[in-house]
DNA sequence: AATGGATATGTAATCGATTGCGCAATTTAG
DNA sequence: CTAAATTGCGCAATCGATTACATATCCATT
């Protein structure tokens, strides 16, 4: 209904026989500009249905007030809860939020990274491709002044803001857990990726080991791609070669879900013969029999963080700010799976 | 390195000694512009690492390649899943998606559409609300010409395109495999809410049980709000009003996790005691014990489909097609919880 | 009265690409 | 060989908002 027509400040000015300019600055609070005009501006203004054009904007300002925002795989819980939290803080400063995927590969990471610099982004959150040892493309958004923030996986080739969890803590409280419930041979579960969260992992189940004075048995770590069939085949091998074991740590929830049937099918009960502990709290967890305790990454709140790291950039600006980095403390998150003493 | 100055068309037609226009013609293939002034155009194009400023031409040409998306929640596997699939299908044609959530509140659902328009999106896709009956802000996307997509929650209150899954078909399809299983007593948990897609389900399982000549039975048909609890919620009154029952549909997975759960607690044999079935095909459903029996809803390729529905209606613009309506056909993923007989 | 300084608004360029209109130059038709 | 059509490109306005700079008015100061 009404004008198809959008109105524009030149309608608001011509109304009241201001100019345009004057429309502009009484919208934007411009102290300039006297009290009886900005309320008259601003009566029109909503009498005449006005909405700013964004576009017009951008174009000037060189503003856009959007977030480009890359992800290996929108439809993972982890990243997907990453992206609604961002999504709640973007919004609340009215700045709205465009999702791409890389699906793990460079080249759709490069292109998407392009596609938001063509968009005008006004800054990007990315996490990197698992295989990625390129870093180019995130230089070019760095060099270009733009705020850049990298959260889960990241690297220490580029100078700027992080959001991660600290996985050395998450994989030490989860080897210490199973330590405390009285295993002493407990297997890992990891990947040969030259990511570092799976080297912080894996240091931190050793660390927990050490402190607990328990010697690190090499048989017992499993590379692979930390998929539901990797910890079926890992488990499969434990019980093949008979190397004894109690406990699995393993740095992925499917992995450890896949550990979980093995088990079950070959009669060993859980958490009395084996226990078990993942990690990312994938919902599927809570579902399991028994429900598999794992290690929460809160991945909402490390979206909240990034968002909140992106303004500070953005707002810090040309200042010149050392990148910050935020480490997320993990909670181990105690189910079924892994408590043999009732407390 | 380089310049910081971005090149544009200008630079482009300063080097060569031709207007802007005609390196704007030229870079679109505009026939009118000769093959070797294009090959020249676009040789310096590269020569000058010229990227397009889509905010400019987005405001000249009012076509900004964006797509607003809103779903409820963005980190459920359902929303996701259609995200990407939307992603997919924009990202293959140049256009970017922004997404925002309503969490189900009207107020942020409105939000969200004007936030989309005065971005100057070319269009919505969307998902609405299940408490949303005043659709005002959908109906003020119509009357800009922009087109509107509705996925999986529609109205028939709003002419436009839609797609939904044959929540009939999916619903008839599991209440069938119960039946066929040697099911008689078939409890249903549904939902009080507005929406069709529940009212569809319903109807499915009702016809089913006629199909078979067995009377349907209201003291076996729970209404809620499809959540765990309330499935447990369910099962347990199930039990304790002692009304015999050997199967149940549950029209979300989630109550039907529940009931899984209530059941076990109490000894009852899953599939042998009551045979159980869902709806969605939530991840979790395949690690549960026994893995779920559930009913696929296709998420990425509605998303496709959404998308296809999406550029369909923008290139046919003013010329007043009819929306269309996309049913996808849903699919029974039979697991073990339902599967009495071996085959 | 002349000068200075606020205060309030106007002028016009600008952001970068697009596009209707116009006009040469060249080709084709008759 | 001239008129008409086609080809190739320039001119300039435009999209809507922003902003550096200029200007006008009014009051206060000396």
């Amino acid at each position: 209904m009404e004008n198809t027509k959008k109105t524009t400040i030149h309608d608001i000015a011509e109304k009241l026989n201001v100019t345009a300019s004057t429309v502009s600055r009484a919208l934007k609070g411009n102290p300039r500009i006297s009290d009886s005009t900005k309320k008259a501006v601003l009566k029109t203004a909503r009498e005449l249905n006005y909405e700013p054009n964004h576009i017009a904007s951008a174009l000037r300002s060189g503003r856009t007030q959007l977030i480009g925002m890359l992800v290996p795989t929108i439809n993972r819980s982890f990243f997907s809860s990453i992206i609604r939290g961002v999504e709640e803080v973007a919004n609340s400063l009215d700045y709205r939020v465009i999702v791409s995927q890389s699906n793990e590969v460079l080249d759709n990471e490069e292109n998407a990274v392009k596609a938001f610099l063509n968009a005008r982004v006004d800054g990007i959150i990315a996490s990197i491709g698992k295989n990625t040892q390129q870093f180019d493309h995130y230089k070019q958004v760095l060099e270009r002044g733009l705020p850049l923030i990298l959260f889960d996986r990241t690297t220490p080739h580029l100078q700027t803001g992080q959001v991660v969890i600290d996985d050395y803590q998450g994989a030490y409280l989860a080897t210490t857990h199973l330590l405390e419930q009285g295993c002493r041979k407990i297997a890992h579960f990891t990947t040969e990726r030259k990511i570092d969260i799976y080297k912080e992992r894996y240091r931190g189940y050793l660390n927990a080991l050490q402190d607990y004075q328990v010697k690190p048995n090499e048989a017992l770590v499993f590379s692979g791609n930390l998929q539901l069939e990797d910890g079926r085949a890992h488990t499969k091998a434990l019980l093949r070669k008979g190397e004894a074991f109690d406990g699995i740590f393993s740095a992925s929830d499917y992995a450890a879900m896949g550990a979980m049937q093995v088990l079950k099918e070959n009669g060993l009960k859980i958490p009395e013969d084996v226990a078990l502990v993942g990690f990312l709290n994938e919902p599927f967890t809570s579902f399991t029999d028994p429900p598999l305790t794992t290690v929460n990454q809160f991945p909402i709140e490390m979206g909240h963080t990034a968002a909140n790291l992106f303004f500070h950039a953005l707002n810090a600006e040309k200042k010149k700010i050392v990148p910050k980095k935020t480490v997320i403390q993990p909670e181990l998150i105690i189910r079924a799976s892994s408590l043999k003493k009732k407390p």
